[in-house]
DNA sequence: CTGAAAGCGCTTACAG
DNA sequence: CTGAAAGCGCTTACAG
């Protein structure tokens, strides 16, 4: 690889003048520059990020800590993410933690060590300090779905009306006995979808069947069974809220290995990505804007990295909503 | 953040003796080394990773380059990878091309400046030449799924002999009239999936219906209109390979809709990831292992990197092969 | 066993 | 308008 040195041997001038030249820094007579420009192409230059990076005490690289991306609606905010970062100069760093606290730490403790600018997590909820110590020695961090620690700035759904508006829409159309099935409560998505089912019970009246674990619950399988299991403690359930797609997935098809119809036992999707409307029987869900909230968390977090050094910015929040898209499943 | 001279200065040493203390590079006396850690302790002390890396000449980061992750088997080719690679102490960087030759460039010409020692691509076989310079300038590349250029390395499916054993399978559930939804004969995958099923049809004295396109044909859309086109040119069709997952979804749907059943036209995915088995009428599919496949190509990828300088191996060729699951759409 | 020095490839005040 | 010099934070021969 050519370097600086090199370009400004073949032009005759110093690596100073190159730069200057190359980046357009200040002025640079035409001539210099133009004998500059055609040496870098000659020697096909491309300047050292590394070394840019040292200098300069910026990757312009943001890190991604996602618990799992195939399947799930983290592969399109991370598409959202790498978008904007990539439009705006930056680029992505991605870890998976499959939600192991270990995997998760190991993950934090590499990309504090230089190797970032910024992080952008959707966390296990288990290393609050370890993120408070990041944000704390001056690395930005933006929680992502996941809004476990409050002083850390997020994007996040509004999960409790999600959960309250599905069991109001359900209940409009005849719905009496709704099941949710939901995952650990530790963290946020989960335990505010709850509420918001609680919530609307309460006002209607209605009775609780929920199913949620400690155990990793954004499986397909996990749907499945939590389905049977509602059904064969109460038969007449006529409505299943699932938290995620996957789950969605399982419910549809114990309903269907019951001999059972979805005009039965209604099926609806609280965070859908896009799966919802390629199945069999269309599944109604409330659609998530995912790709724009992966773009909103690279702003939010770019936008703090290049805060002037005295005057970071507060945490900040930004909530999006989802719409019902409703479908055949109801 | 604390840099490698704070904690001399705290351990009253030099700087070089904190490097070889921290590093374990060579002998350094207990109670200086003791010294050492509890000053590096004390500090919170991180080597910075971009001065070694420019030091060292090496990023241990490898890029990752893929038209999208969102509902594809890239996402889980990609978790594979970063999985591999983060065993091995690399970190994986990732851009979405969205398959355009003009943003799949500038992915390139960006991770080519420094900022990674290998590169992974699923490209859209429209800068063969960049790769190749790239892979002339010392940054090795290999090749995902899409081997478009022999001279680079590859980890790829045997695609021919999918599309073969698709319509022998097909052939021997008693199906005659088997339509084709594929894609681009431009990248390799599609084309030998339809050599394999030509070499098939010649084989029993089969007539060939099939759909290609040149637009981006990996979509429900796609599959679902391919397979009206199919069943409006021939209502005899009794099967429909879908050369993917989301094809194959618009396949049954299309089926669904104009009130006909999965018994009289049968649906086979020819790469499936997990969806398959997760649907109402489960769809039979040729599994890939894109997991393993992703950790194979970091794997190679980082075997290249680490080669001594002298003596880069030559390019290698991996070739995984797909299982066939058979479900109920069959 | 440890220090002093050079250097990775760049950028940026400071002179002139 | 351009050069010489310092320095980002580290590692690694070279002495001693």
């Amino acid at each position: 690889m050519a370097t600086l040195k090199d370009v400004a041997r073949l032009a005759c001038v110093d690596v100073s003048t190159v730069s200057r030249a190359l980046n357009n820094t200040s002025y640079v007579h035409p001539d210099t520059k133009e004998r500059i420009y055609a040496a870098a192409q000659e020697l096909g230059y491309h300047p050292n990020v590394m070394a840019q990076a040292l200098r300069q005490g910026k990757r312009h690289t943001i890190g991604v800590v996602m618990p799992r991306l195939h399947m799930t609606i983290f592969s399109q905010i991370l598409q959202g993410i790498e978008q904007e970062a990539r439009n705006r100069g930056y680029a992505t760093l991605i870890c998976v933690t499959e939600d192991e606290a270990k995997a998760e730490r190991e993950c934090l403790t590499r990309l504090r060590n230089g190797f970032v600018d910024g992080l952008i997590i959707a966390a296990t909820g288990k290393n609050g300090r370890v993120l408070r110590d990041i944000q704390a020695s001056g690395l930005p961090v933006v929680q992502i779905l996941r809004e476990q620690e409050r002083r850390l700035s997020s994007v996040t759904l509004e999960f409790e009306t999600c959960g309250y508006d599905a069991v109001k829409y359900l209940y409009d159309k005849g719905c009496r006995e709704i099941g949710l099935i939901n995952g650990t409560t530790s963290l946020a998505p989960y335990r505010d979808r709850y509420r918001g089912y609680q919530r609307a019970l309460a006002q209607y009246g209605l009775t609780e069947y929920s199913c949620a674990c400690t155990q990793p619950a954004n499986s397909y399988e996990y749907g499945y069974d939590c389905t049977n299991q509602l059904l064969d403690y109460n038969p007449n359930i006529d409505a299943i809220m699932a938290a995620v797609d996957v789950q969605g997935l399982g419910a549809i098809r114990s309903i269907v290995d019951r001999g059972m119809s979805l005009e039965q036992v209604k099926v609806i999707s609280l965070t859908g990505h896009a799966v919802g409307g390629m199945l069999q029987t269309s599944m109604t869900s409330m659609e998530m804007p995912a790709f724009d909230m992966g773009k909103e968390a690279a702003g939010l977090c770019i936008a703090e990295v290049e805060a002037p050094a005295g005057q970071k910015p507060a945490s900040r929040h930004v909530t999006f909503s989802a719409t019902l898209a409703e479908r055949e499943s109801t």
